[in-house]
DNA sequence: TTTATTTTTGAATCATTATTCAATTATGGT
DNA sequence: ACCATAATTGAATAATGATTCAAAAATAAA
């Protein structure tokens, strides 16, 4: 028999990264990724049941990480709730930093597998947020943080908020530096605007 | 000769927004749009050259309605920076809470826009942001607001923030109140999450 | 009414690409 | 060396849906 020639399914996914962050989902062809992988456009096939499912597998890979992560820190025993929130933010902006093609996916294409696949985007989302939330709650409890917050609207809005710029960065990365972005969501986050 | 049955190219305007906003840009078929319209396919193509035009047109109309009603509070004499910020925030959500549809289409196709249309879009996007800064700038120089913000990465901030929430809202508006949305990111752009 | 002109129509065409699959190639065991 | 099996290939197929365009319908003017 024969063996397979190395980690095509990573070298696809890791290929099908990069594209969709040029090209956009739709605008980039199976034989484009197949390419860029080194492999025969078929071969993606072998590995993934259609376009979809390599999307759907990059988000179920980041999601898995993120969640990970921000359970360890939310659990945690050591850290005060505004230590551990400084953390989840550093925690993003780091995964980014490392792959910015990751991030410009995470942030533009989410919009799609949410119209195709809402359900299970939905969980991993939310199951995501509600470790931030956790730490938030905790807070509140010590009184670190505003007891009349809506931490239904608020998820919404620091995730968002932190999307956006990375959308923005990844988009134009010269005119930001991430560790600025960071320090000035968490500042902007904890303080808001006015003086 | 013949004339005009009625205001075919507002019609199918409106349908393509409903159209998109229930199944995003990709999956939305030009007949469709052109039966919830009430035309013939054909007929889409008379007033539109392409499908990407469509888009297009909803886009700019929209960010001109934007631009024009923001241009008038901020360069306004009579209110107070935090006025204007408060009236700039109602404006938006008013506008949305008219039509929900265009919210939708708003928030999920800026993406496909940006790959064919970037410059166009970037210009507009910019010119609306820079009359929400102008009144932020007023108000670090009378001292409502701190001089320690970053204008370039707050202007982003806030948007992503908005977007998201409004993404959230319309995808499930049982969740929300728009009021109560509304409330909360004055609150948290202004005070941030901390007692 | 008839005619000239414009609008509207929707089935046919065309283009694009995701997906399939028969053929080929490589590997390990005998 | 040869065989059996699995991996890989990429050209052919199929499906989808945007776009076109020749025909039909509606209107206003003559």
């Amino acid at each position: 028999m024969r063996t397979k020639e190395g980690n095509k399914d990573k070298d696809i996914l890791e290929a099908a990264v990069k594209v969709f962050a040029e090209y956009g989902y739709h605008k980039s062809k199976i034989s484009k990724i197949a390419e860029v992988a080194n492999v025969a456009t078929g071969s993606v096939y072998v590995y993934f049941k259609n376009k979809e499912d390599i999307l759907l597998r990059i988000f179920e890979e980041l999601w898995e990480k993120l969640f990970h992560e921000y359970r360890k820190i939310a659990r945690g025993k050591e850290l005060q709730p505004a230590n551990k929130f400084d953390k989840m933010i550093d925690m993003i902006f780091d995964l980014f930093t490392e792959n910015p093609a990751l991030a410009m996916v995470f942030v533009n294409e989410q919009n799609h597998l949410m119209l195709t696949n809402e359900d299970q985007f939905t969980k991993n989302y939310d199951k995501f947020l509600d470790e931030g939330i956790f730490v938030i709650k905790e807070g509140i409890s010590d009184g670190t943080f505003s007891k009349d917050l809506d931490l239904a609207i608020f998820r919404h809005y620091i995730f968002g908020a932190i999307r956006n710029l990375l959308h923005n960065w990844a988009k134009e990365p010269r005119n930001f530096t991430l560790n600025n972005i960071r320090q000035n969501i968490k500042y902007l986050t904890m303080n808001g605007i006015k003086n």
